[in-house]
RNA sequence: GCGGCCGUGGUCUAGCGGUCAGGACAGAGGCCCCCCAAGCCUCUAACCCGGGUUCAAAUCCCGGCGGCCGCACCA
């Protein structure tokens, strides 16, 4: 079996990720988070958030609607550049881009045209296929955002927001003065986008509906650098493939991009710290990440400068995109104050300017699929090492045996447990058997009582990588819980 | 979207015109009472959907849906 069937067959087994509307076939892009998959993703959140809203004193969370109007899209480049004229090719079958055809054949440019538009400069200009010569058939609009029709008569149009960015844009305005009109401003979004992409696939790689987590940071540019401690991070070795090297990975420190001089601090500076979240955090190993940088012909041409964050997994058959670091200017919020006529202009330090933006963006579900794939051990036993706040279950409790009153005691410190963490009883099969299924979810912690435990009122603690075990007295149990998933204790001193 | 391959219990699969549709693992209950998937007994549970061919379809044909791969797409 393949890596990627591997994780499928586990993910449906103890689920985590799901084919959505099953019983009716299935909708290709959308999945269904199962029982264990929406805690997982839910702890990945939550530590996403924890970790970048502390970059700033002045950081907030938000939330914003999925559903969009036309005309705020349309401001940010989304109608246009989301949608295409695509005309199929009656003999060789391929598709082809209808203002790729009519600028080829034309000379000008055909983007904006309709599909009335362009079946008439086809007729017109006489176009055929490029591939093959053949005759070109019907052309259909494709639009890659989902339009929505508001109200009863649905004539207001509106879309489903292709990425969270926009609310925080749009929203700009009104989170700045209630938070004291201080930069940098810091608005995050945790939440759905959707894409009705041509072909979906890959598991949680592609999806129609997706999960972004993304920090839009609102900034001076001409003051954000001095703003922010270089130093401590001028030894931190960053991992990063530039565009004019492809062949391989430069880890250069940050104090030599410094001196440099090619990147801004202020970008240098959140590089590091998105670093920090994958290699710390979050634990991938150091290998298996690296930021790629886009050339100008790659990234959109609002963004100044772009990095991709890469995860290299077997799944994927090696580095591929989970999130992005970009410099986009002050693009949106000129291009929303154009548009809406209201003044996005700040007046900051004796200046009055359109903050810039530096958007840090991460695709959820792909990063929860690249947590699975990490962390998944399979051959003699199947243990998923993830990082233990980011488990579905922290805590399994067992009673060695089910009679003598184990039990009783096991089931009164599982309630206990639940009420401050997630925990799972099972008294079912043998010892070994119900540490295995703990293990296959990840549950980095297991107590079990025994015959001592009813003496001594304590209980053996295992811990999921090394399946060593400690006596922890009943009093300290959630004293010691805490600290291991601190950080601030430390297993083999137990 | 085009082309190729594919779709059998929860998972992995055997069966490829007539089978009580078999197995392994997982799950439930029981015996056992055990600190790393032990063993034994019992049980639960499947042919993606719709049409067609045929005396007879999981098996052949058509369509749909879904999955993987290649191409295209990926602000």
């Amino acid at each position: 079996m393949g890596r990627y069937d591997e994780l499928m067959s586990l993910s449906l087994r103890r689920g985590f990720l799901l084919p959505s509307a099953e019983i009716y076939g299935g909708l290709a892009g959308f999945y269904d988070y199962g029982p264990y998959g929406a805690r997982l993703r839910r702890n990945w959140e939550d530590l996403w958030l924890a970790f970048f809203l502390q970059l700033g004193d002045n950081y907030h969370l938000v939330d914003t609607p999925t559903i969009q109007p036309h005309v705020a899209l349309e401001a940010s480049g989304h109608v246009d550049l989301f949608a295409d004229v695509l005309v199929p090719c009656t003999q060789c079958k391929e598709t082809h881009k209808a203002d790729e055809l009519i600028q080829a054949a034309t000379g000008t440019s055909g983007e904006g045209m309709d599909v009335e538009q362009v079946r008439q400069a086809i007729r017109e200009e006489g176009i055929v296929c490029p591939n093959c010569g053949g005759r070109l058939g019907e052309p259909t609009a494709f639009h890659l955002m989902f339009p929505v029709a508001i109200g009863p008569k649905g004539d207001e149009q509106a879309f489903l927001r292709p990425e969270t960015a926009q609310g925080a844009y749009l929203g700009f305005k009104r989170a700045f003065e209630i938070l004291r009109k201080r930069l940098p401003l810091g608005l995050a979004i945790v939440g759905r986008a959707y894409r009705n992409e041509i072909s979906p696939r890959q598991g949680a790689y592609r999806l129609r509906e997706f999960h972004q987590a993304e920090l839009q940071i609102f900034f001076d540019p001409e003051g954000f650098d001095a703003l922010l401690s270089l130093e401590e991070l001028e030894n931190t070795t960053l991992r990063l493939m530039w565009a004019t090297h492809r062949d391989e990975v430069a880890m250069p420190t940050l104090g030599t991009l410094l001196e440099q001089g090619d990147l801004p601090p202020f970008y240098l500076y959140h590089m590091a710290k998105v670093q920090a979240f994958y290699l710390d955090t979050l634990q991938v190993p150091p290998e298996a990440f690296r930021f790629y940088e886009l050339s100008e012909e790659e990234r959109a041409f609002y963004n100044r400068i772009h990095f991709d964050v890469q995860v290299a997994l077997e799944s994927w058959g090696g580095f591929q995109e989970v999130g992005g670091v970009h410099y986009r200017t002050d693009y949106d919020l000129s291009r929303h104050q154009d548009r809406s006529g209201v003044k996005m202009t700040v007046f900051h330090d004796g200046r009055r300017f359109v903050p810039h933006v530096l958007e840090l963006s991460f695709g959820v579900d792909r990063n929860v699929w690249a947590m699975l794939d990490l962390g998944y051990e399979t051959g003699e036993k199947a243990v998923l090492h993830l990082p233990p706040r980011l488990a579905p279950v922290t805590l399994g409790v067992f009673p060695l045996v089910k009679k003598d009153g184990l039990p009783d005691m096991a089931e009164g410190l599982y309630r206990e447990a639940r009420t401050w963490i997630e925990a799972s009883y099972d008294a079912s099969g043998s010892i070994g058997r119900r540490y295995a299924r703990m293990d296959e979810i990840g549950t980095p912690y297991c107590i079990t009582v025994d015959y001592d435990s009813l003496e001594q009122d304590d209980v053996t603690l295992r811990d999921r990588d090394t399946t060593k075990q400690a006596r922890v007295a009943v009093k300290n149990l959630r004293g010691t819980l805490q600290g291991l998933l601190e950080g601030t204790t430390d297993f083999d001193a137990l």
